[in-house]
DNA sequence: ACGCTATATTGATAGTTGTCAATATGAAGA
DNA sequence: TCTTCATATTGACAACTATCAATATAGCGT
């Protein structure tokens, strides 16, 4: 099935599909997705505004349990837009800019190239 | 529970919550989500260079059937990434540079405010 | 009106995710 | 070492999502 021989010269150019790889759609895709909760992008807020946060100052103002943030926190460091750093007993949290500034880029310049 | 006691002055400042409201982040993170997938990705890099495609360029490199297509473009358009229209039996999308670009912005400025 | 073709919708299913209670880990102070 | 506190992990469950086959809608040409 699928459509194997649908687009021919019929509406527009065949288009050479090394636009974006699988590869690094997987990479951005993931990256967005750490973005794409609610709480997340309240976590990611409150950090780029305050510079640095510990977790103990999320849970209250967010409404959410411990755990829950301990999971939001790690999902948006593994995805690279956060970066925590262990203070004695509290858990700080930074903006990564570079990996921000990065994905923002991709994004207005169409996802694609670096 | 929760912790409605938990952060005082403990580490860092109180910080006032106003930072992003429910609302914006649930619009963002309902952007953000349209982003959130691979197979979009790669739709949304292909019009962006491309300009305009239509629907049937898309089915054939990404490998994915009509219905899965239609769902992915109709997602990316309801969170007004890209736009859609109709010419005779064709639909053609391009990307919505406005949204685009707020949407990168909001990011490198750390989410919040407009 | 009829058939052909491009796109949309429906229904079903497997996989993913946000959430919390319970528990574990780890760091600091006595 | 024992206790306390901040964070992480586990287990479970409800909600959501990506996918396709089947079917419906809609535009064009004859």
């Amino acid at each position: 099935m699928k459509n194997a021989d649908a687009p021919e010269e019929r509406c527009c150019a065949p288009m050479g599909d090394a636009v974006l790889s699988n590869d690094e759609a997987d990479f951005l895709a993931y990256a967005f997705a750490a973005l794409a909760d609610p709480i997340r992008l309240r976590i990611f807020s409150i950090i780029a505004t305050e510079g640095e946060v510990c977790s103990c100052n999320l849970e209250g103002p967010l409404g959410r349990s411990q755990p829950t943030i301990s999971h939001h926190t790690s999902k948006l460091a593994s995805a690279g837009l956060i970066i925590g750093e262990r203070r004695g007993r509290w858990m700080w949290w930074r903006v990564n800019e570079a990996r921000v500034g990065a994905l923002a880029s991709a994004l207005t310049l169409g996802i694609h190239q670096r």
